[in-house]
DNA sequence: CCCTGATTCGC
DNA sequence: GCGAATCAGG
């Protein structure tokens, strides 16, 4: 495989986009993230500054352990606009009426309510047999008797991070089993992590 | 151990 | 110019 223009152009496109060698190697085919980061440097281009302000910090931005990119057809690669945040639903009432009362508590008063779940990262929930296709769930029901059942101490950016159990009990633990490059979970949870999308028209407000 | 980019140097 | 091997880090 040669250096096209076209080939090039990807690289460059790529590159400036903050994938990594490898990636774009993946990509390219037919050439190892060596080759892609030599050609970056003959390029000139190793520095990913676009223009201007140069900032001293080489890149606070790391879009390490958040970035499905999930793979397209190699002929059109047009739009690719996968943003490694993931924005979670804010409640929003629009219906803010004016009140002086900022807090009309009523006589009934619930004092403390601590969060169950002491929540580090985003997990997501158990899934809940709802939309996912019955082969990943088998799947992961499968790789779930062979997880590694290893505790929150010991899950590292290679294991899967996928809760099983009920996190208020002793038999709670995490997958732990290898996991897919780049993302949190192995592949079978992988699968039913990141659904396309489902039904989330309900949303009556 | 997995990954990252940077550099070197024979081709 | 090219990229595998190597280096230096996270």
């Amino acid at each position: 495989m040669s250096w096209t223009d076209e080939r090039v152009e990807l690289l460059k496109k790529m590159w400036t986009e903050g994938q990594s060698a490898s990636q774009i190697a993946k990509e390219l085919g037919g050439v190892t993230r060596n080759a892609v980061i030599g050609k970056v440097h003959r390029l000139g281009l190793s520095n990913r500054a676009g223009g201007g302000t140069q900032t001293a910090t080489p890149a606070p931005n790391k879009p390490e352990a958040a970035a499905p990119e999930p793979e397209a057809a190699t002929a059109a690669p047009k739009p690719r606009k996968a943003e490694p945040r993931a924005t979670p639903a804010d409640l929003d009432t629009p219906e803010a009426v004016s009140e002086p009362e900022p807090a009309p508590r009523p006589s009934n008063v619930t004092p403390l309510r601590k969060p169950i779940v002491p929540a580090g990262q985003p997990l997501p929930p158990q899934p809940s047999a709802n939309e996912i296709s019955p082969e990943a769930l088998a799947k992961v029901q499968e790789v779930e008797k062979s997880a590694k059942r290893i505790s929150l101490m010991e899950l590292t950016e290679r294991t899967c991070k996928w809760p099983i159990g009920d996190p208020a009990t002793e038999d709670f633990y995490f997958c732990g089993l290898p996991v897919q490059q780049g993302k949190p979970y192995c592949e079978a949870h992988v699968g039913v992590a990141f659904q396309p999308m489902s039904s989330r028209r309900d949303r009556r407000r």
